[in-house]
DNA sequence: GCAAAAGTGTTGGTATTACACCCATGA
DNA sequence: TCATGGGTGTAATACCAACACTTTTGC
């Protein structure tokens, strides 16, 4: 198994035996009504033309966690990603050909009111209507979606896809959006509100053209990952 | 930044830049009423006398996930472990003094009913009270008991700790081991029956020593992992 | 019979969904 | 005034914990 990329220069040994590691990031974003992911195309072998997510390899004096928030910050502000979560190790041997990269895949979200200026390679592209990914790339982003569906159920982690402050209709759009079928503000609003982790700003916007009874703009009471609804069953005594 | 364990040879350049990569596992078991993890000490440096996790280098060929359960295989045979999951990985650059490796983390668990033969320099010991341990062992090993008492509520982890039959007394005493608190009989019984998890094998046992009702033999109807409690809330439209 | 342990019935409380209804605005 | 979207009230259901009660054994 020789690298065909990188052909070992004269004083080097083959190292392709050696484990070299990357972190990718599946970083997604509602827009116009449906969740999209941030690749970039590649130019060059391996896999050229096909999608690939941000990242790259870690540094020698980096966390994985503090590796992918640099990596990103070449792809969108780090101030525009409100959210960044580990989401599991991928490391089959032939994931990437002629070489052994075990990847440390992570969760990123940004919320729906930026638009990031993007490089040119880059576009943000429908999770559930990928075009042809790079390596597992696919795999990747897939369990990103399934990570956040669920914490969607059990934290506020709806902070990281919603602006500063939204009405319910719009924060309705966006958990629609990113859990695949229709919600109920109305039971949104109160599931949250029960919770103690919406509350109301007190502050109103005009109603739309076609006329409607003006919303109110929420907020979030915590813009950090908690966890809401610990404990479904078996909970400890009071 | 030096290795002061194996020194470059003559014709070895210094890859202690190089990120390495380790498989490690917070293997659990409830024993005597406990939750106990399996940890090995350690003679040499660094960290002598302190006790570790059992795992090792990854290997060139295999997954993260194939290797943990090669590794353990020395410490504990596999089929008696009946879960392995990822748990995160870890990466402080300074985790590992004068090296550079990165590990990938895992939760593995025995049912109370095996009894593996263990290494001379490995022993069970109390998740609560641990003794002093190696790197950032401990950490891990709190994030894989975590993990373990979040799964108990909403899915049916419980098969991984417990023999093939059992009682509904003795399932409480494994989920109150692991859990830390006193969980009741009658109320879990009624959780994992109406989730359908649990089902009566229509087997008795005699009562105890001490005399009252015998009590019916249950088992788990499957013994791999499966989301009991999908969707606390927000759950999809039937 | 009595103590002990297992298992069932029942009740009160809470969380959640669905739906009816009221509210405030633009046209 | 009416259509429209926002928001509240409420009923039906399901789930859960706690506890009373019954069952079946050993002594």
């Amino acid at each position: 198994m020789s690298n065909t990329n990188t052909p070992p220069g004269p004083r080097e040994r083959d190292t392709s035996h050696i484990t070299g590691h990357e972190v990718l990031a599946g970083v997604v974003q509602v827009r116009q009504g449906s969740l999209k992911a941030l690749l970039w195309q590649r130019a060059r072998p391996p896999h050229p033309n096909r999608w690939a997510l941000p990242g790259g390899r870690l540094g020698p004096d980096e966390t994985v966690e503090s590796s992918i928030r640099r990596q990103l910050a070449e792809k969108v502000d780090v101030r525009e990603l409100t959210h960044v979560e580990q989401l599991a190790v991928f490391s089959s041997p032939g994931r990437v050909p002629d070489k052994r990269i075990v990847a440390t895949a992570f969760l990123g979200l940004i919320p729906c009111d930026t638009d990031p200026e993007l490089p040119d390679d880059t576009a943000w592209h429908p999770v559930e209507a990928l075009p042809e990914t790079a390596f597992d790339h696919e795999e990747i982003l897939l369990a990103g979606r399934e990570r956040l569906r669920s914490k969607l159920s059990y934290t506020n982690i709806g902070f990281a896809l919603a602006p500063p402050k939204f009405t319910v209709s719009e924060l309705r759009d966006l958990y629609s959006a990113a859990l695949g079928y229709r919600v109920s503000a109305t039971n949104l609003q109160r599931v949250l509100s029960r919770r103690g982790a919406l509350e109301a700003t007190g502050e109103t916007v005009a109603a739309g053209p076609s006329g409607g009874r003006p919303p109110a703009l929420f907020r979030f009471t915590s813009r950090d990952l908690q966890i809401t609804d610990r404990f479904a069953v078996l909970r400890p005594p009071a």
